[in-house]
DNA sequence: TTTTAGCACTCTCACCTTGAGAGTGCTAAT
DNA sequence: ATTAGCACTCTCAAGGTGAGAGTGCTAAAA
């Protein structure tokens, strides 16, 4: 495949820029007018011969224009597009929603999502953060009624959860306090593994404790475990490609179904960095249930303590450049947050 | 407007059950057929035109098959449909999987959305039950960083809110400690109302802590402040109805839409008690963006204590009878599991 | 060698017509 | 009160048609 000469990765770009814009073949024609292109038609023509020879367009049928085909896209994201910005002032603005909505993880997911569904036009989600690596800070016992307790577990970062648990005989509110007490500073900052490889002598209330608290730290640090945040679902179905409502299902089914949604995120963000942005195009061969779409997906967080997932979801006809500009930049803010989350 | 004859109830009756299946008009003479009608199909054709007149079907076109109008659903809801429960297998499957998920209030919604979703073939909702009146049980406060100080508040059944806040001057973990361990004391079991009437001295660590305090519990009350679950989108989509995008994205919008949705539940369900169904047919003239879907909703929880709403969501053409008793059903097990929860 | 005008050709799409089929309402007989 | 018979209405799928858009090719021009 011979190398592409300066005009044909102009012409390229241009078709791929009007097709994103009206969604409808690009013809020759149309192109030169548009654009004010020096090259007639015909040249144009042959230049569109030659990107379909390549294998970057192609034609619905014979005598309608050209449309992208996904290697087109891929090539267009990779080398023609160029590093893209969100303006300035939009940035501020989110930046300003983010430090509007104050303190609190599980608005800062909503206003992320929204935000990535607002710009980039789509369907997003938001993974909340999960820690990597899980350390005990605090914890609490409370006696409800009989051998009920509530535990509430504290995790480094703020993270909390709770469990309710039975115990094997009633204990009063003061023996719970206790073993509190005592957990506390013996297992203060400690990960599971230091945790389980203790060996300070323990009375039977306090053995169960920990059991639960390693298990509960072990889960904490599973991808997906927690939340998935979603919005813009609407706007999958305003794009003409998800019309029929067969397509815009499938299109759906990748944001509702857990399992898929979490085979999908950790294959293709075990190898990304916190900072990079991953785009899935037409599903890459791995994904049939992606096929007609794409995805532009991040990982945010603060690197080897706590990390999440964001991205949103289009038509493969998706405008990449507002795209991944957006998920970057959230991606980003994310990051700072969580990583002042963490900083102690 | 005359009574309906037993055969007139009877015809409107399958027709409807034909028509929610078939999604087509219904003729006079397939009707006929399929329930073998001791009634001839010019006598059908007779009762079908009393029925047009009374309000309660439709002819999309002088010549198709009648159709029922909203009004004739709310007819067949109201007086035909009789009281229709879920077969006992069934039921006892769902309330296995309940109990199998074991302790975890966040699980049991999910699973609540994804019964009803699979049951009643329709996109579902389920609203995190919501204290209505929230009481102190539990306060913890953990020092994070310099002046930052994470508030973990434990209210009755079981609740946890945790906030972030930020002292103006340090203090220290034992100065915290000490803090919370008099206001466990001072305020347990208390409402915001007997909070704020407190005539105890405070200091001005104390002092800030009650306002935080209050303003959380009364936050707690909040219908909606919390989660919304959902599930079954896709359910939607397959649905003749809304196979044009147009008409689907006024559907998932309803439920996209927090503001809209909040307005919905809240003005639906104030009236309705723990144990009813509500069923809302075509937005019955208040709700515009509702008027090509139906909702069966219901509240649950524990009255005076603790509730939540959960429903479905599909087209008017929705199988009401399925959805009625599933809603019903699941309202029932969320109920018991709240009032377990505050039972102490 | 590259670019361009001219032109025949292809294919889609919107539009129209048409006939079969389903269902109705009316009338008159049972 | 019910029903057979019948003319009538309306939709929908199928087939035909022409305008329009876009192409590839060829030969001339730059």
């Amino acid at each position: 495949m011979a190398e592409l000469t300066e005009r044909q990765r102009l012409i390229l770009a241009l078709i791929i820029r009007e097709y994103i814009e009206t969604a409808q073949p690009v013809g020759s024609e149309s192109l030169q007018k548009r654009y004010q292109l020096d090259a007639s038609p015909a040249t144009i023509r042959n230049d569109m011969a030659a990107l379909t020879e390549a294998g970057y367009l192609r034609q619905p049928h014979t005598s309608a224009g050209r449309v992208p085909t996904e290697e087109g896209y891929r090539y267009f994201v990779r080398q023609l597009m160029g590093h893209i910005d969100l303006p300035a002032d939009t940035k501020r603005t989110i930046t300003h929603q983010f430090y509007q909505v104050g303190y609190d993880p599980d608005r800062w997911m909503r206003l992320a999502a929204s935000v990535l569904a607002q710009q980039a036009k789509a369907a997003s989600l938001v993974t909340a953060p999960h820690v990597e690596q899980a350390r005990f800070k605090h914890l609490e016992l409370i006696s409800t009624r009989g051998r009920q307790v509530l535990m509430v577990l504290v995790l480094a970062g703020g993270d909390v959860r709770q469990q309710m648990l039975t115990l094997a005989e009633p204990v009063t509110q003061e023996q719970l306090s206790a073993a509190a007490n005592h957990l506390n500073q013996l297992l203060s900052g400690l990960a599971p593994e230091a945790i389980s490889a203790l060996t300070t002598p323990l009375d039977v209330l306090e053995q169960d404790l920990v059991r639960l608290i390693v298990e509960e730290l072990r889960h904490a640090s599973q991808l997906l475990g927690s939340e998935v945040y979603r919005d813009g679902l609407t706007h999958v179905l305003s794009q003409p490609e998800f019309s029929e409502s067969e397509s815009a299902r499938k299109a759906l089914r990748i944001l509702e179904e857990r399992p898929l949604l979490e085979d999908l995120l950790t294959r293709t963000l075990e190898t990304t960095n916190v900072g990079g942005v991953q785009v899935l195009i037409g599903g890459e061969g791995t994904w049939e249930e992606l096929r007609d779409c794409s995805m532009v997906l991040a990982r945010y967080g603060a690197p080897g303590l706590a990390t999440g997932a964001l991205g949103v979801l289009g038509p493969i006809r998706m405008a990449y450049g507002r795209s991944i500009s957006t998920v970057r930049f959230v991606a980003g803010l994310l990051s700072d947050l969580v990583v002042e989350l963490h900083s102690e």
